[in-house]
DNA sequence: TATTCATATGAACATATATTCATATTTTAA
DNA sequence: TTAAAATATGAATATATGTTCATATGAATA
């Protein structure tokens, strides 16, 4: 493993080769890490991050999510096309309306835990 | 609640009055929501990401992880910094080198819960 | 069928953000 | 104390992204 091979870094030699042997070796593939960032960067948003919590606690017909942000019904639109597409929503229609609902549970999930870290970071009244 | 309040909407009237009080009643609260965002977002890079699952398969330096991910130090340092400031990840100095781990279990229980979803969704070989 | 309501979407714009480049800081070795 | 190595950081740039505006689509009602 690595035997004799004089990797070059900062100029000179690797610090750590056994380290990055094992990390090489358990690594996530790279389309498996874009995947991921691309999930993961849907939550990292304030509007896209209110509507989830929101549909956590109900489901709710566009017109519904619009009001509650107080934004356009536009930007509202474009951001569930964007949680539809990564399938962290579903839908339904109902007559004119268009119920927007969770995907499953990992998104409730996730954002509980972090709330959790942040909770645990700071003594602020999460 | 809500008795008599003819909140305008799409031009005419409020379609859930009732859902939405249920949500505004439960929602978190708009500092928590922007923090927990800001959070959030530091998943959402794939460069990030890849420190952050390296990390939780070891401790690295900041040359380590440079050379892992072959990327320039200054760019690595970067994203250091702000997973140090958003607390993602903690630090120690040995000597020359500053070896760099994940703060607490949160951050790996969430990239996990992150796999499961792609998983379940896709039968992708995640 | 014509109109209205709810939702979706393309283009444009303004802002946010990741990386590079140059350089500063800090620690060790000479 | 000088030089070199590892890391940090400010400024600049290029790209990504969220919202707006105008408009399209699809379903219900007159």
């Amino acid at each position: 493993m690595g035997f004799d091979e004089n990797i070059e870094m900062c100029g000179e030699l690797v610090v750590h080769e056994d380290t990055l042997e094992n990390i090489r070796a358990n690594m996530l593939k790279d389309h498996i890490v874009n995947d991921l960032a691309e999930f993961f960067k849907l939550f990292g948003d304030a509007t896209r991050l209110r509507i989830l919590y929101a549909l956590s606690l109900s489901e709710m017909c566009v017109c519904d999510i619009s009001e509650f942000l107080d934004m356009s019904q536009s930007a509202v639109s474009h951001q569930l096309k964007v949680l539809r597409q990564c399938r962290l929503v579903k839908y339904r229609r109902e007559g004119r309306n268009v119920f927007y609902s969770l995907d499953d549970e990992h998104i409730q999930q996730i954002i509980h835990i972090g709330l959790e870290h942040m909770n645990e970071r700071q003594a602020d009244g999460y």
